[in-house]
DNA sequence: CGAGGGTTTGAAGTGCATCAAATAGTGTGG
DNA sequence: CCACACTATTTGATGCACTTCAAACCCTCG
């Protein structure tokens, strides 16, 4: 795969030339490690990032520590670019989870544009309004799923969520992660898993996951879920 | 007070006469009896709320039947608002949980009009955006902290925020539904409702709570939370 | 091969849900 | 103003889900 490009965003796709070239003049890019802080939540935002390529966890944290995942983005994705109407300030905070390679562009120009350009500001009120659906849900599912569910919900969401037959999936990243996402712990992930497994005859080797009925699954999880599947709008990698 | 009206919610404080002619040219009103379904989540959009008085409940609802509550809205809100960017179907459910007078616009006038006026654009970012920074709390809250630890920053919300002294609140609506606001059951709200009288020495007579001391309610649940108090952003009626 | 991180398993404890029933509170009609 | 009906809230008893702490296992990579 290519590096990304801000220019096959969608949010940016009623952009002209001008204004990417304006952007691209003040840039930065360059290679992070594993479990790099990029910012923390409240810092004062003057940039916000591309992922060229790699992983990149979004997260908030507690006076006593305890963690809460926001996100977990892939390439292709921009983060931190919603501070311009949080006073400035990042809302999460941003940790490189892979080695990565991030690109940074000016907040300000971007403020510049959306006051200007209508149709920006159009495209980002459809991209709030979409992460809001995801929020809307994640919170749905938190009060609502139990583990198991909420593993076999994300499962089906990096399917096409087209086929009815047998197919084969591969987690994006460690459990670990997935179960942080889910707002899970590693130990009851494992054990969820398992369930998981009894309930939906799915098979699971490492990374690798096979689900022979997807309807099984579904029947499983979307019983808790008030959107009907197939649910392409809240992807688990988007 | 007064019943509210479109020209002072925040949103439109930059919308001309010529809009509010407009859409007032197109509008709805009356009264509506607790328990009363406004729309159900999917139902096409066509007109978006504003709360003239009472409180309406805004919630989603699984195939199994189990709800998670959205939000619970005071007089001087509008509701259904962000339908025109989610393919206009309503995102919630929206029931009646007071008698209440609410009056209704027509979305397409609103659409019309963000799409020509860059201000309001602009203003439903930040309001969108506000929100955002409202549901990412609400979904730290329900993997972090405990249940009384959310009563008591469900508290902490109600109040100005300002005082060190001692003060006294009233729960806006029915601890039932408080408790489905807070992702708690009936029972489990009562028993942790007494544990946090324990924990920081409120006193509870029905539906009136005397806070002592706001610093040791603070001190109890604002830990288990990213943001600093105050918290004015996430007010708890807003 | 060995080190280290990721993952699983075991044992025990905690918190919340659930079901059932008692109690408090509110509004109604007599 | 009282008794009744109905709802809201509390209390008790029990079970399940998830967490926590500890230890074993597994896998990958130098």
């Amino acid at each position: 795969m290519n590096t990304a490009d801000l220019r096959n965003i969608p949010l940016f796709k009623n952009c002209k030339d001008v204004f990417f070239k304006n952007i691209e003049n003040d840039t930065q890019q360059r290679p992070h490690d594993k479990g790099q802080i990029l910012f923390v939540h409240g810092d004062e935002a003057e940039r916000f990032y591309l992922i060229k390529n790699g992983w990149v966890k979004l997260f908030r944290e507690t006076l006593d520590g305890a963690q809460a995942v926001v996100d977990i983005l892939p390439a292709g994705h921009i983060f931190g670019e919603t501070s311009i109407f949080e006073n400035d300030t990042y809302p999460y905070s941003a940790e490189v989870v892979e080695p990565s390679k991030i690109q940074s562009f000016s907040l300000g120009q971007l403020k510049k544009e959306i006051e200007n350009n209508n149709k920006l500001a159009l495209s980002m009120l459809s991209s709030m309004a979409r992460y809001r659906r995801q929020q809307d849900t994640e919170i749905e599912h938190l009060s609502i799923q139990n583990a198991s569910q909420r593993i076999g919900c994300f499962l089906l969401r990096l399917t096409n969520q087209d086929e009815a037959g047998p197919l084969t999936i591969h987690l994006p990243y460690d459990k670990t992660l997935v179960a942080s996402r889910l707002g899970i712990q590693p130990e009851t992930f494992s054990r969820a898993l398992a369930k998981l497994k009894d309930k939906t005859g799915i098979h699971v080797k490492g990374a690798t996951i096979q689900i022979d009925s997807p309807n099984q699954l579904t029947e499983y999880s979307c019983t808790a879920c008030s959107s009907k599947f197939p649910c392409k709008d809240i992807k688990a990698v988007k």
